[in-house]
DNA sequence: GCCGTTTTCGGCCCGACTGTTTTCAGTCG
């Protein structure tokens, strides 16, 4: 039984939810940490059964460790379907209404049947939900308009969606006379592919007028709850939105602990404990006395470990890492020098080269890549060779007129069903840049479609690979591929693996990235634009790579134009 | 269900807010 390490974490996962139900608080939470050991392993888990090493890992003894050898010799668990048949419910669906948490879906369930949101209706329009225990006529009510809510805007937003939306709600409570300072944390701090909600930290001696500026906004759609400190408010956008007011003493604290992750947040409380301290919000004590709590560095000095960037707070080995002091130093926001795949309107963008030069310029880079469409992608409207040539000495003539920005001619080629490029090799030479990509055919096995990477990588003239696993954030799962094969593979033949940073596609993804910088490979963090717009999109590439544990030197375009001349050839 | 430089048993992160209660359970982050 072929299973990925996700699957066998995702079933570990439910069995924590369902257990949820249930009155010890302590087996859901065993179960989602050997979840998480198992979701974020670089090893295949299968790998270390074989080598009999599963009670080694974090989180997993015995009676876990026999369930994961269960999983894996047959595809799932009987004690999942066990604890399934006694609450058969859909309890994503569920626990998706906002105020319903395992309890209450249990009640649901033993009192009224319900088993999904549409019983959940029912059930609340004939005022059958009102009459239970610890259940009144508002619960109800808040049940009917929350169910709605939870239809229509059920799972995570994309990061690129969410991350302006938070940085214009930032700015309007900067703007007002008495914010000290604002914040935005959770998950969007972390710079987390998708987002569940919008949280903002605010400074301020005036808290009540705060919350009663930000309820009333006019982007709020409802107010969920308002208290002195926190308030939870319904954006007309569709993303719930907290805010949570601190003094200054204790900010530090408070970002670090509503940025998370929980995981992180988690571990780093046990550790205070370990050394006779408590970690909360409003700072870091020692009995009474509060030790730290301004600023988040002098919390994690105090715990013992060097200050570690919000992207990897995620508890997947940041914090030994810190411990020892071996955390990279991440590729910062302002140094990439280029963008090696874009496109304009000579194939499917939407602008000329010229403006799209412009903007790159404005933005402070020294060279960019156009990589129109080319060969035989006719949606894409793929430009025919004569075209190219054409784009060729176009470009040659506007590099003419630019002053501080170089424009290098590449192109996109796609790699067909069997591994061909669509572009004869002898006009590849004649180009600065090639990018190779998949654009049909993704449903192959994975010896099949590994291999026709493989060869598209192993052809003289291809530099990368663009959106190497092809994965849409969630709307289409990735390539079955050899990742371990195209990573050596990348290494003996200089192909650059991309980081794309569209924000649906943002691949190869944070993990991925780590396995790669692992191996040895550089990579290139690439927007692929279509638009100048979108250029900007480069931000969402970086965060990626930064949660990656990339630094400067794993990324090409942080070299100098010339240094990276002599690489590509 | 896991875990151990205070431990093989007794802990396990912690606080705000809501609704339904009359002191608290459930949810959320």
């Amino acid at each position: 039984m072929e299973m990925e390490n996700k699957e066998v974490a995702k079933i570990l996962y439910k069995v924590a939810d369902f257990l949820e139900m249930e009155d010890n608080p302590f087996r859901p939470k065993a179960y989602r940490r050997a979840a998480h050991t198992i979701e974020f392993l670089s090893d295949n888990i299968d790998d270390v059964r074989k080598k009999g090493q599963l009670e080694d890992l974090p989180g997993i003894g015995k009676n876990i460790a026999q369930k994961i050898e269960e999983i894996l010799d047959t595809g799932y668990l009987g004690y999942l379907e066990d604890l399934k048949l006694s609450v058969p419910v859909d309890f994503d669906a569920l626990s998706s209404v906002e105020g319903l948490g395992p309890k209450k879906i249990k009640l649901l369930y033993k009192e009224l049947g319900i088993t999904n949101l549409d019983d959940l209706e029912i059930m609340a329009k004939r005022h059958k939900i009102r009459r239970l225990k610890g259940m009144g006529e508002k619960s109800e009510k808040k049940i009917l308009e929350n169910i709605e809510f939870a239809r229509k805007h059920g799972s995570r937003k994309l990061l690129g969606y969410v991350l302006p939306l938070a940085q214009s709600l930032k700015e309007k409570l900067e703007r007002m006379e008495i914010t000290e300072k604002v914040e935005v944390a959770g998950s969007i701090r972390r710079r987390k592919e998708t987002i569940g909600d919008i949280d903002i930290l605010v400074i301020t001696s005036h808290p009540r007028q705060v919350m009663d500026f930000f309820t009333n906004m006019k982007v709020v759609k409802e107010v969920i709850n308002k208290g002195p400190s926190k308030s939870t408010v319904r954006l007309k956008e569709g993303v719930e939105c907290d805010l949570r007011v601190f003094e200054k003493e204790m900010f530090g604290a408070a970002l670090m602990y509503f940025t998370g992750s929980k995981e992180i947040n988690v571990e780093l409380r046990r550790i205070a404990l370990q050394n006779n301290m408590k970690l909360n919000e409003y700072g870091l004590f020692k009995g009474k006395k509060r030790v730290a709590g301004v600023n988040e560095s002098e919390i994690f000095h105090k715990l013992g470990m060097d200050y570690i960037e919000p992207e990897l707070r995620e508890n997947r080995g940041e914090i030994k890492a810190a411990i020892e002091g071996k955390l990279p130093i991440l590729v910062d926001y302002n140094e990439i020098r280029g963008d090696l795949q874009m496109h304009s309107n000579w194939s499917d963008g939407s602008n000329s080269i010229i403006d799209m030069a412009h903007t790159a310029s404005k933005m402070g880079y020294e060279y960019i890549a156009l990589t129109d469409h080319a060969g035989s992608l006719r949606i894409a409207q793929g430009l025919d060779e004569k075209r190219l040539k054409d784009q060729m000495k176009e470009i040659d003539k506007i590099n003419e007129t630019l002053d501080g920005i170089t424009i290098l001619k590449g192109v996109e080629v796609n790699i067909d069903s069997e591994g061909k490029l669509d572009i004869k090799n002898e006009l590849l030479n004649d180009l600065d840049i090639v990018v190779a990509s998949i654009h049909s055919g993704f449903r192959q096995e994975e010896e099949k479609i590994t291999y026709r990477i493989i060869k598209a990588m192993e052809n003289e003239n291809v530099n990368i690979i663009g959106h190497p696993t092809g994965r849409k954030i969630q709307e289409r799962k990735s390539y079955n591929l050899d990742l371990e094969k195209i990573f050596q593979t990348s290494m003996d033949n200089k192909v650059f693996l991309e980081i794309n940073s569209q924000p649906n596609r943002l691949d190869l993804k944070d993990v991925n990235i780590k396995k790669a910088i692992e191996r040895g490979c550089k990579m290139v963090i690439n927007t692929d634009a279509h638009s100048p717009k979108q250029l900007k999109n480069i931000d969402l590439g970086i965060a990626t790579a930064r949660r990656g544990w990339a630094s400067s030197k794993d990324i090409i375009n942080t070299l100098s134009l010339q240094k990276l001349e002599k690489i590509l050839n």
